[in-house]
DNA sequence: GGTTGGTCTGAAAGCGGTTTCTGGAGTTGT
DNA sequence: ACAACTCCAGAAACCGCTTTCAGACCAACC
């Protein structure tokens, strides 16, 4: 940014309009647009620019006009399959409403989050907030700065912050029902991280499901496919005829499992997953599961954000709703 | 940033230095530790921080220190499981070192990715540039813009930007001298992208291959699983006994193609990945692969950058070595 | 006791843009 | 021909922070 010894000089708006013969002020208007310039003004600006490929300094616009530019995006783990593709939704928004992306990842450690929320709000317009256990108090303290705020799946009831997620619940309502109409009366749920909204929206739908005639039992497991292989074997001794996985990850790692063990599926034992990863390329199987729209999540996340910017934005939080996929990993049981 | 109707007013430094009944350049200097200040003063200007919430604002400290504090990085595909490990390990060096990251992708649209590799300079203190095809004139003359530049996985002979890339020929070579040892003479390469240097540096191997026995041909493909399943069948009706897949999905997608036809693996052919994206509890199958450091390189890439930043860095390019993992989609041909 | 020297603080000058304000030139109308 | 506008360009103020610079104060020293 400034000049270090060995780099070029770095080319200032002052520099263009000493070389157009023109002041900053009209070097401004004409690279913005804000005001008539007259023609030929406009060509020697131009002409400057190219010449000495002058780019004007973000930091400095952000400071005059009160703007960076900049979204925030802060997500617990960039690693996990399921951001990339959101975040990918996002920056191409916000991208075409002008501005820039910023993530960060919080490894979902409280007390780092905190400080890059905070650290995202002092450097960003406006930011999105995924963060599935962050306690109730410290999201409505965070929500209070009066700085742009978008929630992403986590709905907060009672705060005002605008917020958009999926139906989890709805969708493995959905699940549940195809399950119970198939015959099923008992069922494992692979349960993912206890303190999570997420999670939490799944096993609520199983209140609902009882309404139907089937019962799930929760099971601790974890959200990779890793902690499905583990946890699979444990459905074994229990009466389930099925198994719902948190996520299609661990679905598929409890298939791993079932197979090693020598059990059908869907024969032997129904398994279905969640957010339709789109995997069967790479698992040589057809999952039956339920999918998360995530270009539509992101894209429309990356516009409520740019709304509340420019105007304000004051609706109930949005829910996506979720899709049942019947494929081949639901039978009705033995 | 600025005040807007209602929003809470922002506080600036300003506020804090007549709350705490001192000058800005204290307040400043006891926020950045740059000068010995009484410590009765520094309480006062700690409580009147706290009081008021103050938060520094970034855009101003970046314009007067001329320095950003972030870094940009740009990368042809966010969904691409590749990257965001990588990220996740920038993201965490640059944080350590006290910078934010920002993210671009460039959907390997190059004019679009000209513009944001500028855009990123012009708000970044240094970028990491993933560009797999970006032709090299471009290239040189984004490197000679004097602003600090990483290339990431890619290495342009002559240009003395800094680079980081894993070596993907010693890499293939690897794959080559397993499958040649087990007895192989004919293998197919399913290619990915022809103009991308990655998929050039593993065809390159093909060349030292033939001295050790092993005739490669090269087929057209791409690098998603669902290229690998279509482009399998074509292989069955060449004399190869083995196929390589340009990535560890190509072989997958290949693998689940093979199964459709009735072939064995590896009893009527071996199949081989690359990068090993430790899919094998998702895809149930053991792929011999050879594996990329994906956490390393982010983290070096991300050291590299910050020193290049600081003391300047002038080195030869990085090549991270690959390892090969033999597992059960190899064996000696019928 | 009057320099000298060393600390610590505040005033002020940037950093590089945008935007308001002001004034000169050119039009229009009477 | 002169007042009243309009239009456009430049000067200057400002955004919020850092840093230089100069001055105030106090201790030490000759």
């Amino acid at each position: 940014m400034q000049n270090r010894p060995g780099r070029p000089p770095r080319v200032t708006i002052s520099d263009v309009s000493t070389a157009a013969g023109v002041s900053a002020a009209t070097v401004s208007r004409v690279l913005n647009g804000t005001a008539r310039v007259e023609s030929s003004l406009v060509e020697k600006v131009h002409h400057a620019v190219r010449e000495l490929g002058y780019r004007p300094n973000a930091a400095a616009q952000g400071l005059a006009r009160g703007e960076w530019g900049t979204i925030g995006v802060l997500v617990p783990d960039l690693a996990n399959p399921y951001f990339p593709e959101v975040l990918k939704a996002v920056s191409s928004v916000v991208r075409a409403h002008g501005r820039r992306m910023m993530v960060m990842e919080s490894d979902e450690n409280p007390a780092l989050e905190h400080d890059l929320v905070e650290d995202l709000m002092r450097c960003c317009d406006g930011v999105l907030l995924c963060s599935p256990r962050m306690p109730r108090a410290e999201l409505a303290e965070l929500a209070s700065r009066g700085h742009p705020l978008v929630l992403f799946n986590r709905v907060v009831p009672g705060l005002s912050t605008p917020s958009i997620s999926v139906d989890f619940y709805g969708g493995m309502t959905q699940v549940c029902g195809h399950l119970a109409q198939l015959g099923h009366r008992q069922a494992a749920y692979l349960s993912g991280p206890a303190a999570s909204w997420a999670n939490a929206e799944r096993v609520r739908a199983f209140e609902a499901a009882r309404a139907f005639g089937l019962e799930v039992t929760v099971l601790e497991c974890g959200a990779t496919s890793q902690a499905g292989y583990d946890a699979a074997a444990a459905v074994l001794d229990t009466s389930a005829t099925a198994i719902l996985g948190y996520n299609d990850l661990v679905a598929l790692g409890a298939l791993s499992r079932l197979r090693e063990l020598g059990v059908a599926v869907p024969g032997d034992l129904s398994v279905t997953g969640f957010d339709d990863l789109s995997l069967e390329r790479v698992a040589h199987t057809n999952l039956t599961t339920v999918s998360v729209p995530r270009d539509e999540l992101g894209r429309r996340a990356g516009e409520i954000l740019e709304q509340l910017l420019v105007h304000g934005y004051d609706a109930d939080p949005v829910y996506l709703p979720m899709q049942l996929h019947v494929r081949d990993t639901s039978a009705a049981p033995r």
